[in-house]
DNA sequence: AGTGGGACGCTTTTT
DNA sequence: GCGTCCCACT
């Protein structure tokens, strides 16, 4: 029976076998945090302190949730069916269904996405004839956000939290956009938290239902919790307190989210006699790597205090390497060029990651990587379902689902154009308001009575009763063979065949294979379900590949070697992030570094470069202070070929050599970019260059720094060396 | 009334 | 460089 345990380290083992009463175990990067939950997880199950119902286990993501259940089910020898195992949003989901009456819904609720979110906001703002260009409906979406990830309906919303938005109206805002999802029978993410917790408050019998079920509660990533969050685990521990919950402080990146390393704090206060128990060897990384993470974390202040210490014993490894490049496009050519040669040496492709800042980095790598011909993925990013067609095909299966979801009727009422716009719209709302029903019926009720004409009613009808056979389908010929139905018989399947974008075969063979996924489901609803909670992009995932993911996205995972690129001062840390929140959010930045270090088992490459293109000019930037941060002994500085780093030295913009110096970054006036400095090798007569303005041309004649080029395109020109490249 | 072209603004990070 | 919003055109 000890099996399991046999593995593990005095910590990790005590982790494990404290079983009753309420634990916190804080657990550094790379201690073994997963291996202890899931052998925990088992351990209670092959104890038999309870049935596999009987735990709750909360994630983060569905990855760690897929995992997770993945780990604890080789552990047991047997698929783990029938579990309470999820991430926060889909357990809430799930116990929302059981209770939706509670908090004035219908079972079948819809789960809404940001669109329809900013939709609602936006109908209600201009219904208080506000300027939409003064108060963004974006903002009153992020104040409401924060207030549900506080646990705040609007009635517990005191003056003190109260936002000055639109002149103080957001709260009332608020009110009337949770009234308007209230009648749509819909709820946004926050709302599935928000409601379940106001219902274990207010229906103590409810409560009390679940402590009798959970008599064990797991939590992951516990640092990333949010109030809400916060205040379900609580009711739900109350009973029996033994609620288990692993975090590190120092991997806390979420706050710009609503979560709350306080929880931490909060933990031992709320549970009384909490055991606490740290992990602190990391079997991960080699010391050189550890060693830098930690110089790296320690310049953080308010820390829980933990020290990393190697956990094996083999060969200290290599240090970080930090490599200076000139822009962007030469950082994606050195990171492609090592990623060649590692894997010429047998290195596996998918031991390889490279981690960004911001997604929107990502595609200078892509490019790169596709010339090159190296199979890469990217994780995160654009999520399948959050692609425009599946969202369409979605929506037409929630009105398929739910003929009173306004929002997503709304969505597809014109998609294929139907010849329905603004006006119409307006007039189905009017109908819609006047006899309190939905858009559908107020739809059919204007086509009916004449007041639609022509063309549009045509088009109204020939919808309406097309979802009426649609919904008699699903009997006769199942949900799946519907759907596909559906699609074809609305035009929208047509449409995008009638597409002559690039993106049209792509966004047909998505939809192809969003009507397979259906197939796995037993109805319209448990696939929504997984749609809005669940889905991600994991469909490249086969076959040996790059990962390419943001550090957020990385969190949790380890690789051989970490790329890490666009370590300057305004993109990581991240300008917009330190002038939000100041010290507090530089040392979230900083924990980020933490994170991405700290994913390398082998090898770390951070790199920088010193001209970058954002929006649509260029930007001069200076290296970032988390190089400087890292102790120097565990560091050692690339010298990326000896001709590009002269040119490094000398571009007056450059500063990396003078860490002290000002860290703003600068943009660049001119719209091409930056100019190398002037170069010493003579570029020959007969050499083939590019040119940012002229395109492709030859040399004809040189004269100091002056050449003169014959352009294929742009004829024959007089320009400055620096302003070409060879081509 | 609906559609399409041009101007503008701007993006961190995710369930 | 891209998606969204507004205005002019059909």
């Amino acid at each position: 029976m000890s099996d399991h345990l046999a593995r593990l380290n005095p910590e990790q083992r005590e982790s494990v076998e404290t079983i009753d009463g309420p634990l916190l175990v804080l657990a550094g990067a790379g201690t073994g945090k997963t291996r202890v939950l899931t052998t925990r997880f088992a351990h209670i199950l092959l104890t038999r302190r309870a049935f596999p119902s009987q735990v709750l286990a909360v994630t983060f993501t569905n990855k760690a949730a897929r995992e997770m259940r993945e780990r604890v089910a080789a552990i047991l020898g047997q698929p783990a069916d029938g579990l309470w195992l999820g991430t926060f949003h889909a357990l809430a989901a799930r116990m929302l269904r059981r209770h939706a009456e509670l908090a004035g819904l219908t079972p079948s609720f819809s789960i809404l996405d940001t669109d329809d979110q900013l939709r609602v906001l936006k109908q209600l703002m201009e219904a208080e004839r506000l300027d939409l260009k003064r108060f963004a409906p974006q903002a009153l979406m992020a104040i409401i956000q924060r207030w549900k990830d506080r646990g705040l309906t609007p009635a517990r919303i005191t003056p003190a939290e109260d936002s000055d938005f639109v002149n103080g109206r957001a709260k009332i805002l608020y009110a009337a956009y949770q009234d308007r999802l209230r009648t749509l029978n819909a709820c946004d993410f926050g709302d599935l938290l928000l409601h379940v917790t106001e219902i274990l408050r207010a229906h103590p019998d409810v409560l009390a239902e679940y402590h009798r079920r959970f008599r064990y509660i797991l939590v992951d990533e516990y640092q990333d919790t949010n109030l809400v969050q916060y205040l379900w685990l609580r009711l739900l521990a109350q009973g029996h307190q033994n609620i288990c919950c692993v975090g590190d402080d120092d991997q806390s990146i979420y706050s710009w989210r609503g979560a709350e390393v306080e929880n931490i704090l909060r933990f031992e206060k709320d549970f009384t006699n909490a055991t606490i128990i740290r992990l602190e060897r990391n079997y991960r990384s080699t010391e050189q790597i550890l060693a830098a993470a930690s110089g790296l974390i320690a310049h953080n202040t308010g820390r829980l205090g933990k020290t990393l210490r190697p956990g094996r014993n083999d060969a200290t490894g290599d240090k970080i390497k930090i490599v200076s490049l000139w822009d962007s496009d030469e950082e994606a050519r050195m990171v492609g060029e090592r990623i060649e040669t590692l894997r010429r040496s047998g290195h596996a492709a998918s031991e390889m990651a490279i981690l960004v800042r911001a997604n929107a980095q990502t595609r200078a790598f892509e490019e790169r990587l596709i010339t090159l011909g190296i199979p890469y993925k990217v994780i995160g990013g654009l999520r399948f379902y959050e692609r425009q067609e599946i969202r369409d095909a979605v929506a037409y299966a929630r009105v398929l689902n739910q003929p009173s979801d306004d929002l997503a009727f709304e969505r597809i009422i014109n998609l294929p154009r139907r010849g329905i716009g603004d006006q119409g719209l307006r007039a189905m709302h009017e109908r819609a308001r006047e006899r309190a029903i939905p858009l559908t019926a107020a739809a059919l009720s204007l086509a009916d009575d004449g007041s639609l004409r022509g063309k549009v009613r045509d088009a109204v009808r020939t919808l309406m009763t097309g979802f009426d056979r649609w919904r008699a389908g699903i009997i006769r010929e199942g949900h799946v063979t519907t759907m596909a139905i559906m699609l074809d018989e609305s035009g929208y399947m047509d449409m995008w065949k009638q597409d002559k974008s690039v993106e049209a075969p792509g966004r047909i063979e998505n939809l192809k294979e969003f009507v397979r996924a259906l197939a796995d489901f037993d109805s319209i609803g448990g696939f929504l379900e997984h749609v809005a909670l669940v889905m991600d992009n994991e469909q490249n995932a086969e076959g040996d590949r790059v990962n390419m993911m943001t550090l957020h996205a990385a969190k949790g995972l380890e690789f051989d070697t970490v790329f890490l690129p666009g370590w300057e001062e305004g993109l990581f840390p991240s300008q917009r992030t330190m002038d939000e929140s100041g010290v507090k959010g530089l040392e979230e930045e900083r924990r980020l570094a933490y994170v991405g270090l700290t994913r390398a088992r082998q090898r770390a490459i951070v790199s920088h470069a010193a001209n970058r293109r954002i929006y649509a000019n260029w930007q001069s930037s200076i290296p970032s202070r988390f190089i400087d941060e890292i102790p120097a002994e565990y560091v050692e500085i690339e010298t990326a070929g000896s001709l590009q780093r002269e040119r490094m030295i000398r571009a007056p913009s450059f500063t990396s050599q003078f860490p002290m110096a000002a860290r703003r970054p600068q943009v660049i006036e001119n719209w091409e970019k930056p100019a190398r400095p002037a170069r010493t090798d003579g570029i020959p007569v007969g050499t083939r260059v590019f040119h940012q303005k002229f395109g492709y041309g030859m040399v004809t004649a040189c004269e100091d720094d002056k050449l003169d080029i014959d352009f294929e395109k742009a004829g024959t020109k007089r320009v400055l060396d620096r302003f070409v490249e060879r081509a």
